[in-house]
Parts: C-alpha cells; structure tokens; sequence
RNA sequence: GCUCCGUUAGUGUAGUCAGGCCAAGCAUAAGGGACUCUCAAUCCCUCGACUCGGGUCCAAAUCCCGAACGGAGCACCA
C-alpha cells in the first residue's frame, strides 16, 4: 500500500488505467440519491405547498418546497403554492411576498398561487353542502365542554339538530349573529372511533380579528382541516406530501372527502426534523425584530431562508440535503455537518483565498528584505487571478495573537508563500537561506502592516475582527479566509458574515 | 392516559413493498497517511450499525407476534 501511495495519484491512475480498466468504469456509476418513485401517478401529478402566511420561510420549510418541487419536474404537472391565510390572527401581511420570494431564491418553481382567504365563498358553499347532507351542525358548546363530551363518547346536545334548522344557524353564524367562541360547526364522524381526535372536529369557527386581506368580510373562518380537504380536492391534487405531524390531520380530512365521494390523493407523511439549538417561533422572531434584537428577518443568527441564502448557502445545498433525507417516516435530526460539506462542495471551486488575520498583534521581522510576493486566489484554479502582498519599505507586520502566542523564542514558522521567521524575544527575524520544509515547519499566514480593518459576524452573534488583504477589493461574494473558514463578503468590503469552516 | 407512526454505525442515508447476489453500500464526522507553502480542497486507509426477544422458513435487516425505546397528535393554530 505504501509503495502505492507513494506513486502519486496520476501514476496510479495511469497504472489503473492500463492494468485494471473495468475499475474504473465501476466508479463513473456511483449512483446519486434518487427520491422514491411517487406511487399512483397517472401522466403528471399536481402537488402543493401550504404553508401559513406567518412570516418568510425557515429552513424546515425548505424540506417540503424542494421535495414537492423534484417530483413536478420529475414526472411533469403543477406546482400549487397555496397560502393558507384563514387564521386572521397570525398573519404577517409581507408573508405574501416574501414566500414566493424564498421559494424562486432557492430554485422552487411555483407554477399557480392560491390565496385560501380569497376562498371563502367556496368553504361556505361546501359547508352547507355538508350540513344539508347531515355531516354536520352548529354547535354552541363551550371548548371545554366538548372536549370533555368527546372524550366520552358522548353526543352534544346540538348534535342531532336537524338540517334545515342547522343551515339557518350556519348563515346566522357566518353573518355574525353569535359572539366569538359561541357557536362553531362541527363535523360529524364518530363519537367512537378509537382515535378521540378523530370525533367530531371543527371544521369554523368565528374569528374577529380583522384579516389583512379581507378585513371585516367575514367573520366565521374554515379550520384548516376543512379547507385543506376542500382545496386539495377542488385544486386536483394528485400527491399530497406532509409532515408526520399532520397524520392525524389527514384522517381527519378523509372523512370530507369520503362524505363527498371525491377521491383521495396519495399521502406521504415524513418524519419529523430536529433542527438542533433553540427553535425560534415566527412571532418571536419578529418580536425581536420589533425590538431591534435582531436586524431582519436575515439576521445573521436565524434560520430563515433569507438568512441562511444572505451568508452564503447555496441553493443547490438545500436540494441535495433533502434529495438526500428522502420521504422516509422517521425521524431525524438535521445535521449541519453534512449540510455544510454539501455547501463547500458546491462553492469551493470558485471561492478567492483570502488571508484574514484576526485578532492581529504587530511584530517587527528584522533583516528581512523588503519585498512583495504574488499568490494565485486559488491553489489549484489559477485562472481566478493572482493577489499581492506588498511588504515595501515598513518591517513590520501582522499575525494572529494565537499564532504569536503559541510561538516558543527561538522557534521557526513560516510566513506563508513569503519566507521563514524565527522569534527572538518580542520580534521575528528573517531566516536567510532557510530550507523550507512544510512538514516540519508551522505555516501561518500573515499580512503587511497597513492592511484594511475588518470584522466577521458570527451565526452566534459574535463578531470576530481583525486585518484583511487590500486585495479584497477585487473579490466579491463567497470567500475562503485561510485557515479561517468559508464567509460571505459584504459590499462595504469592511465586513463579512461568517458561512462555515 | 388514548390514537397513530417509526427504530440500519456519532450523524444523514441505501437496502425492507416482491426473503437468498447484505459476513450490509454511500456520505459526513473521527483517527491515520499521501499531496499541498491554508487547520481548505483532492486522494488512500482505518474505525463504526441491522433496538431486543420469540416465531415462520432450507434461508430474515427484509415476513409475523411481543417488548423496549423514540416521535407526532389528542387546540374554536397551521
């Protein structure tokens, strides 16, 4: 094995090649994560993403939208962006152009937007459609008292209201003759059904906050099982794609389609998605927001699209990830380690190095020749450019506290691409005729006293500061700081946002 | 407590529907090495898993039963 290693990678290749050609063929094949087929597809598919208008998506978001978005392109149809606005009292009115902004910046492609609030007619409609058959009635009993009854098996005493009298209360309902809380419509399924969250669920309820988009029109909304059942049939949706969360959900909404003959999509439920640290709730967000806690919704510290794209992710990222995590039901928990390797996979090749001396202190490097070296942007894409060093008249220079500090007196390290140094007391002397050797020689990275002022802001929140190359004017977007990590360069060419290591 | 879902290495997954080619593949992390004037990238090697117990079968990660563990839901939120 060692002698092999010791060839190099070409020979080897070479040797291979020649000798054993069907290995590497074996290789080529390796095969991509593939997402599952979708069972039942008929020609195309009609799929949906519906998500509430709360705030601008976060990264467990992006797991629906780029799965939903793979099986359209896969087998060809529509891509439903359904907005489902029915709860008046959690609703950020920029939420509806920042989604579809979220979605197009990570490559989802959105072929029709549906407002559910601009919907309302229909939900009524199918309501009473409902009511008329029997499947459902005006209930006027408190939350808890209902509950309660469920739990039993118990019948309300509103239940078996007959039709007619229960359309009229529907009407008196959504017109606003009952105070909020008073009166809801239930469904009718089964009082019982083993599963007591499947007993007779509410399908409106009156809500009188007054809604962003269609203000003091209506006063009775859908719950979000009844609409959803009603669009997903109406809307002609081939596939529905969810969270494990919302099996109960389903069940619930079976009943809608099965009172109404109308035939059920295939459900996927996946598992759920740990995203490690604290989770951060929309309305906490914006509250920091309000409170000048956090800068926007693409603060550095947030998991928001926005956030994550404004440090440096890549679109691309996202996809792989989730083409990766797959449908699978069970659950797991996201991992940034993976996350992060898929992201500097995609971005290494055209990130410019950059050296970023942090915490700098100032050393003076005696007898050595004042010179400037050029270093290419890229160790192995030389077609990117080439940077200067200019070390000029001045012999002092820059390193990293650490670097400085874990430097015996006497001890030799090398200045990268420039010449070797060794500590003598409080300075560096220059090393003449040093032979270098990276194995046994440290290699930091340094800069010319002068060099630009610059911070990095951390996903924690902390900033790191210290000098930058002059050269960074000529770079722009992802950068590699040596030995540093991966940053997104900001305009003022002053700061950047830290990406990963 | 009730209902439903799940359980492959530290992490993310492939394989489970149609049992044998799985003494379990890939990625990431970790350790070692090659290369390299970055602690990056690239390349090589190593480490490491079918939750447990029964059953069916010539044969089980894969099918059946049970347990344990984990999760979701049990809202006039979505």
């Amino acid at each position: 094995m060692e002698q092999v290693n010791s060839l190099g990678r070409t020979a080897v290749e070479e040797i291979v090649q020649k000798e054993f050609p069907e290995f590497l063929e074996k290789e080529e094949k390796k095969e991509e994560h593939r997402l599952p087929d979708l069972r039942n597809v008929r020609g195309s598919v009609v799929m949906r993403l519906a998500p509430s208008p709360s705030g601008p998506l976060h990264l467990g978001h992006t797991r629906m939208s780029i799965l939903n978005d793979e099986y359209v392109k896969r087998y060809g149809g529509e891509l439903i962006l359904r907005l489902e606005d029915t709860n008046p009292a959690n609703i950020d009115p920029e939420a509806y152009e920042m989604i579809p902004e979220d979605l197009n910046n990570i490559g989802v492609k959105i072929h029709r937007i549906i407002i559910q609030s601009e919907r309302m007619e229909i939900y009524y409609a199918e309501a009473r459609n409902l009511i008329a058959k029997g499947h459902a009635y005006v209930c006027f009993c408190a939350a808890e008292e209902l509950r309660k009854l469920k739990l039993q098996s118990l019948a309300c005493p509103h239940r078996d209201t007959d039709p007619e009298k229960s359309l009229k209360l529907f009407d008196d309902m959504i017109s606003g003759a009952f105070k909020p809380g008073a009166a809801t419509l239930v469904i009718q399924t089964d009082l019982f059904h083993p599963n007591p969250s499947l007993r007779d669920w509410i399908a409106f309820r009156i809500s009188p906050a007054k809604h962003p988009r269609t203000g003091e029109r209506y006063y009775a909304f859908p719950m979000m099982n009844f609409s959803v059942a009603v669009d997903d049939h109406k809307l002609g949706l081939t596939h529905v794609l969810r969270g494990k969360d919302q099996l109960n959900n389903t069940d619930r909404q079976r009943f809608i389609f099965q009172y109404n003959g109308w035939t059920l999509p295939e459900y996927y439920h996946y598992g759920m998605i740990a995203l490690p640290g604290e989770k951060l709730k929309t309305s906490i967000i914006r509250k920091g927001i309000r409170e000048g806690k956090y800068t926007g919704w693409d603060d550095v510290r947030l998991n928001t699209v926005r956030a994550l794209l404004r440090r440096g992710y890549q679109p691309e990222t996202f996809r792989r990830y989730w083409i990766e995590s797959g449908l699978r039901e069970i659950d797991a928990s996201f991992s940034w380690d993976i996350f992060n390797s898929m992201n500097r996979e995609v971005i290494d090749g055209t990130s410019k190095r950059l050296f970023f001396v942090k915490d700098p202190i100032s050393v003076i490097v005696r007898s050595g020749p004042g010179t400037a070296v050029r270093i290419p942007f890229h160790p192995e894409h030389k077609d990117l450019g080439f940077r200067e060093l200019q070390m000029g008249e001045d012999p002092g220079i820059y390193i990293q506290a650490e670097d400085w500090n874990n430097l015996n007196d006497g001890a030799t390290v090398r200045l990268k691409d420039l010449y070797n140094v060794s500590r003598s007391g409080e300075g560096l002397v220059y090393q003449v005729d040093q032979e270098f050797n990276p194995k046994t020689t440290k290699i930091i990275h340094w800069l010319p006293r002068g060099s630009n002022e610059f911070s990095v802001m951390k996903p924690d929140g902390s900033i790191d500061t210290g000098r930058i190359e002059k050269s960074i004017e000529l770079v722009e977007g992802i950068s590699q700081f040596e030995r540093y990590g991966y940053v997104k360069l900001q305009k003022d060419k002053k700061s950047a946002l830290f990406l990963h290591r």
